[in-house]
DNA sequence: TCTATACTTTGATGAATGTCAAAATATCTA
DNA sequence: TAGATATTTTGACATTCATCAAAGTATAGA
């Protein structure tokens, strides 16, 4: 994963209200927006807009279905951030390297 | 790890400037501040400021010897960092829940 | 004690951000 | 086709943020 894919995961993560808006979703087996506005007490559009913001870096899964969209979130996308995380701190050049 | 700091780290690594500067302290042994403003062309007080909020995540850890400032990544926060996060994106009510 | 070097703080500025209200769009149902 | 419900988009606003230049602070060495 580039930087600039981290970054953008990063930022996405980095509101409390949007990090806990992730964490409602990834508790759930589905949600759907409805159920974010109420849950959070924000208004249709601040809703749509951090959800864009969670979309648009693939940490949840947006699908339509008549009236409503269904949000899932995307496990598989925090572990591979916390890889590619993992693998910039870790690198220290000439220290007990073998 | 609470909610709040999770948001502060992912903040801290939101900016892909910052990033690349927290990679640069994370693949040295060791660094002091001008040598960061040498690598990434930025001013000193610029410098100064990603600093000061990758120490105050606890990202690095500064330490000063003579005229110089000392930088040191700690890479134990973005490994728990990364456990906080799985444990928020692994949690799902009702789906396998054995 | 003076000067040079290293870093921090302050003040300013343009850009990005979180939020709301209201208008717009999409879908369902009568 | 008209009205109701769900979501998105737009416009506005206050706040935060990345950056610079310049002034300030700390330390070393002459």
């Amino acid at each position: 994963m580039e930087r600039k894919e981290v970054a953008r995961i990063s930022k996405a993560l980095s509101d409390p209200t949007r990090l806990q808006i992730y964490e409602g979703i990834s508790n759930c087996k589905e949600m759907f927006c409805g159920q974010v506005v109420e849950k959070y007490g924000l208004t249709p559009g601040t809703i749509s807009h951090h959800l864009k913001i969670l979309a648009d870096a693939n940490l949840i899964e947006t699908r339509r279905e008549g009236q409503f969209i269904y949000l899932k979130s995307l496990p598989e996308t925090i572990r591979v951030y916390g890889q590619a995380l993992a693998k910039m701190a870790g690198k220290r050049k000439a220290a007990r390297s073998r």
